[in-house]
DNA sequence: TCGCATTACTAAGGTAGCTTGAATATAATG
DNA sequence: CATTATATTCAAGCTACCTTAGTAATGCGA
């Protein structure tokens, strides 16, 4: 089906790449689903409270609840009173969930650090700025 | 959460790519959803067989025969008597099934299209041979 | 010809990742 | 101080896309 197809080309290097990356995380940290990341991307060391971290996902705070619980139950988040407003919870990291996040950035950093030898600096930089000229078109 | 994430920004420019082509598709053929390009992708023009097609696309024969439902359904493809075998059946383009498929093509020329505009012809030569060497690795 | 394999179909079930709806507690407002 | 809004949580349901299980017809090798 494809003569020269960008878009399926660029699915399959990035399921190249997440598969590694998914691999390594869940490996490193047991339990976890991919959909689990996108809470660790949207927290904030403060703390974060359960609608913002929902709205910045752009998702309904009950799913993103459910999210939260899982972390909470495997260790890497907590809940604790918000002392501004007694409705509210601030989402916190564990250290377990520091730890996670800082094996994440490891992960990524080992997946950049393949690609720029397969590649070389010039060609992998050249590579993200077509990436982010097409997304931004 | 990327301070440089290659496999981010390749989903990031796949999807703005994707989203392209499955708003146009779907616009032009109206009741087809995504899964049904798996067809598409695994169809022979001289006909093919239900397991033939599900081993392909690698997946049940009972989920393929689903996906061939609905596109028979719509009238993109028939299922036709197999004369060498009287068990089989074979798995055919309708006339409106071949034009969806040209027209697919069309979608994905069209975008093929853009990006040239968008990098130069050379620089999206380098970025299908860089796609290609991470899809390798 | 007997027994096993293959082709397709029907039916039911499962999973991931969401949603909508409703309840409770607290806060903010006119 | 009554009303309305906000934060969270419990419960149920939904969609897309698969799966496993079972049935019937036909083919094929010993």
């Amino acid at each position: 089906m494809d003569g020269r197809n960008t878009a399926a080309l660029l699915y399959q290097a990035y399921l190249r790449l997440a598969e590694q990356i998914n691999t390594a995380t869940i490996a490193r940290n047991p339990g976890s689903r991919p959909a689990h990341a996108t809470v660790f991307i949207h927290m904030e060391n403060e703390g974060i409270r359960l609608t913002r971290l929902a709205e910045k996902a752009m998702m309904t705070p009950q799913a993103m609840g459910e999210l939260v619980d899982d972390l909470e139950r495997l260790g890497y988040l907590r809940r604790v009173p918000d002392p501004t407003d007694r409705r509210a919870k601030l989402i916190v990291f564990t250290d377990q969930g520091r730890a996670a996040l800082d094996s994440a950035f490891e992960v990524i950093a080992r997946v950049e650090r393949d690609l720029e030898r397969l590649l070389g600096p010039r060609k992998l930089a050249s590579l993200q700025a077509m990436l982010e000229l097409i997304t931004a078109s």
